[in-house]
DNA sequence: GTTCTGTGATTGAACGTTCATTCATCCTCT
DNA sequence: AGAGGATGAATGAACGTTCAATCACAGAAC
């Protein structure tokens, strides 16, 4: 599995994808490194311990959102049109990678996600944070907190991807537009 | 700890208050036992194994919710009022009561809450659902998928929550008021 | 009132298992 | 030949769970 990759890559993923399924105590190292074609001894060569793993997974992870979702952030437009674009580029992401969508789920509620892993500064969330500051030095969303901002819109794609993965023979009965909720947000948080 | 309170129910505070703590797998049941004030052994005469027990604490979990929140809810308001008195009562008693707050996030993130889980009838999410259908069927909000709105609803109340006590600080200087965040949702849920 | 007896909860040492981690040994290149 | 990565059996700590022994106490017997 991922033998073409290099190892580091590939005990990552493998242990993403155990910890989406099982999550983090019921992922023993012995399965990673099975899953991953390596010996158990081989992860203590890129990894100090189990919780560095984990933590790099998290760090390999953020880094992915944020590729994914800056590449298709075009400063140019509105920042109306940026918002939108975000907000599907994010949960177009997460849809394309559910293993990742479920580990950073656990992860943010986890006890790993300590007071010294938010005070950490990572990429995605700079990039998040960042981009809402524009939009309001730009004078097109109202001054609230650009963390607050983007936690706020980042749990709501999360939660609607989260919705949409679990009912989706109910939703598509009741023929529910969750996309709406994004027109709810802008209108929320938009200059009039 | 707790020795005024029947054994069960020492137990599940114990448990309930190293979960949010240090995490599922980091709460060992000796630990649960010794904060309880029982021996070890006891446990096993309450619930089946550990993960009934924890299983156990989350429908003792929902239940403290369900009837707080009922409690405060009044049917003969409109159901505006009584959007914002569901609003108000879920976050107050979140924050009356944070180790609950802090699990019940964890558990809903984790295979814990599995799919047999969700299917499962539970007394909190019934009255939920129940709630915004009611809504619905006064006409007084959209149409949508009555699951789907208070999934919605309580994730915004919870994630709001869990900002006001990661940004205490913060959120003080810049004179932020999160609770606008309930009329935003509201105006977009409504029958215009 | 006292002693006896049965019942069911409680105890915590002991057990077996699982797990993270280590390290002597073995490749695989250069 | 040598350096450095890779191996996986071995290690020991930690864990969930069990169970023989103990305890608390309610009612019966006297």
């Amino acid at each position: 599995m991922h033998n073409l990759l290099d190892k580091k890559k590939c005990i990552i993923l493998s242990a993403l994808d155990l910890i989406q399924e099982h999550g983090f105590h019921a992922s023993p190292v012995s399965q990673v490194a099975k899953n991953a074609g390596v010996a158990s001894g081989t992860i203590y060569t890129y990894f100090e311990n189990k919780e560095a793993l984990i933590i790099g997974i998290f760090e390999y992870v953020t880094e992915e959102i944020r590729k994914y979702v800056s590449k298709g952030d075009d400063t140019n437009l509105s920042f109306k049109d940026r918002f939108y674009n975000y907000w599907k580029n994010l949960t177009d992401f997460y849809e394309l990678n559910p293993s990742i969508h479920r580990f950073y789920d656990q992860f943010l509620n986890s006890p790993f996600n300590s007071e010294e892993m938010q005070i950490k500064s990572n990429v995605w969330h700079d990039f998040s944070h960042g981009f809402f500051e524009s939009g309001i030095k730009q004078g097109e969303i109202k001054a609230l907190n650009p963390i607050v901002l983007s936690i706020l819109v980042n749990t709501n794609v999360n939660s609607i991807v989260r919705i949409k993965r679990n009912f989706k023979n109910k939703l598509a009965r009741n023929n529910m537009d969750l996309d709406e909720i994004s027109h709810l947000i802008w209108d929320g948080i938009k200059v009039e």
